[in-house]
DNA sequence: TTGAAAGCGCTAACAT
DNA sequence: ATGTTAGCGCTTTCAA
């Protein structure tokens, strides 16, 4: 009736070898026999053996530390929320002997980037996590990590170049499409739609671009209403950002904004709602605190979001079920394209995924 | 440097007993004196106790048998998809000793019901997880339950009165105001919404009209535009369903339809295709294979995704937590209210969390 | 009422 | 190359 499951020492058993033997055959950790390979695995073919991951973590008693490498939460609530994901892992594995140990770099210094990771790397970590926000200063620390056969694990931020163990995070061209779509959703007068990247350093912001390729690509194949597309680099530290914003808002033809990133999404709201252009339609990123209130105050239409705080602490677990469970990690994890309206938000926080 | 966890052999030395006295004061199984009793809770109030689950799962060595009840999933699709959360949980949970048993119900029977779960109760399961459709039937089945003190969660339909471990599912209200800002979204020509309860048997879906009440809600506090709400409950067996659809379709001052049940969305969007009013919004529930067509086509604009899989699959990680990791469970899991549109319904069906 | 000890399934060190 | 064995932290039985 109720079937027991197969434990090492049945194999042994069927096999006529040791537990011993069945477990270097299992791990291949060399030292057997073809002949006592063979009886194994003859065996490990008629049956179906689930090892018992509970017992293999008990038993290993190991140790691990990973690494956790991401910008700065204090200059940016979008990292903030990635950093809670990480102290929410910490929590979480901490009773089984993980240990994950957070480096920080400067979101705006590419050279703080690289002199974490390279602390990193001296540090010898078990794993590692990274976000990895500059590309070109990105690629030779992976070669780093690959030298000492560190395993690592991208999100936020894809290159898939760097063959690493995974990916966490979403399709950022497909993101853009939704962002169109949500901006094109019963618009029904013609006019002019404005893609804003406001951020402190747009250089390197590849991702940032693949949005808005996603959002053209969305208008070009399907809107129905002749829409003028355009974009502006904006930065907020700049003096005059608040009058390149209100020149932009004085446009009367102006149909809705698409903000690319989380922490832009509220300064653009803030000004939206200084300027009393609440009529346009504000799609932007992220369940930041502010950007709730402009969700809820309504300035702000649709959030679609990123879940950092899920991103980071999946990136974790993928890690530790790399190296202590043994087990298989999918090469790409892409989260859902979450879209959040005034009325679903609150079953968003209030779900525990959040 | 790195702290080892605290293990109860540590907190026996501590308190000058024995790691069975510490045991017994845990999980206060009696038989120790008030002497020891007072020495361990002295210890424990001094330290952070984080038992290791895993130990003690593997320790305890016991097989718990959990029931599942459910509507026969060959009935409906909606179901299908809980029954493979179910089975995902089977999987999942088989190599830890749990075994999850299957009891289906008629889904328009409430006597099958009743004697389903009448099975179950004699079954003497370790824990119980079931889809209570029918209000009446359910609560003396609930009492049933606490008598022989059978730890049971709720899911997809909540009776509070249940006193169930927990509930699993969402806010049907909430929902019904999701379903109304979708409608409403950039709608600017006032006329008709009609609200659809498509099902076999509507007598006792106080749930479809908890949504419809939500739905009301919105439009009275929030829309601009004058709608008029008209609501029909429709039986798709019923020879004359098609034509009282096609009456409604008639009416050109119609400009959405709200469908309360999954199956039901499809079946409305199948005869809004037929006569070619795909200019009406469409926003039902569900990622149903049929309703994805209907989606991916167009004819359905939005889905509210109620993720039956996942509740099923969870409510089975509720009730092995609560059995074997002895872990405690939150009493509502309400599910957030996604919103499934063409652009990111992809991103939701490669998730690998649906 | 208490403590000692065996055992859960697996790992890994240690003889052989 | 192979088998034996002592743990991992916790539960549970059993003798005292």
């Amino acid at each position: 009736m109720v079937e027991k499951n197969i434990r090492i020492k049945d194999i042994a058993r069927l096999a006529g070898v040791s537990v011993g033997t069945v477990d270097r055959v299992l791990h291949n950790r060399g030292r057997v026999s073809p002949e006592a390979l063979q009886k194994v695995t003859a065996v490990m073919e008629q049956i179906d053996y689930k090892p018992n991951l509970l017992a293999r973590t008990l038993g290993s008693n190991k140790n691990y530390r990973i690494a956790a490498i991401l910008p700065d939460p204090n200059q940016d609530p979008y990292w903030a929320q990635a950093n809670l994901g990480i102290t929410q892992a910490q929590l979480e594995w901490a009773q089984y002997g993980i240990q994950v140990e957070l480096f920080l770099f400067d979101l705006l210094d590419r050279d703080s980037f690289q002199k974490t990771a390279h602390r990193v790397h001296l540090a010898r970590p078990d794993g590692i996590l990274i976000a990895p926000t500059f590309y070109h200063e990105a690629l030779p620390i992976f070669e780093l990590f690959r030298e000492t056969d560190t395993p690592f694990v991208l999100f936020n931020t894809n290159i898939p170049e760097a063959k690493s163990l995974s990916f966490i995070g979403q399709n950022l061209h497909q993101s853009g499409r939704v962002g169109a779509e949500l901006m094109n959703l019963g618009q029904h007068e013609k006019g002019t739609l404005a893609v804003l990247h406001i951020d402190e350093d747009i250089q390197d912001s590849v991702h940032l671009l693949e949005k808005e390729r996603g959002f053209r690509e969305y208008f070009k194949e399907k809107s129905k209403v002749a829409f003028d597309i355009v974009d502006f680099n904006m930065n907020p530290k700049d003096p005059s950002f608040e009058d390149q914003f209100k020149t932009l808002l004085d446009d009367k033809s102006l149909r809705g904004l698409f903000v690319s990133t989380s922490k832009g999404t509220a300064v653009a709201a803030s000004i939206v709602e200084k300027y009393g252009r609440q009529d346009i339609r504000l799609v932007g990123y992220d369940l930041l605190e502010e950007n709730l209130r402009y969700l809820r105050a309504g300035v702000i239409d649709f959030l679609i979001n990123q879940n950092p705080k899920r991103q980071a602490s999946l990136g974790i677990s993928h890690l530790v079920n790399h190296l202590m469970f043994k087990k298989g990690t999918p090469a790409t994890d892409l989260f859902p394209l979450e879209v959040i309206t005034q009325q679903n938000v609150e079953s968003y926080l209030g779900s525990g995924i959040h």
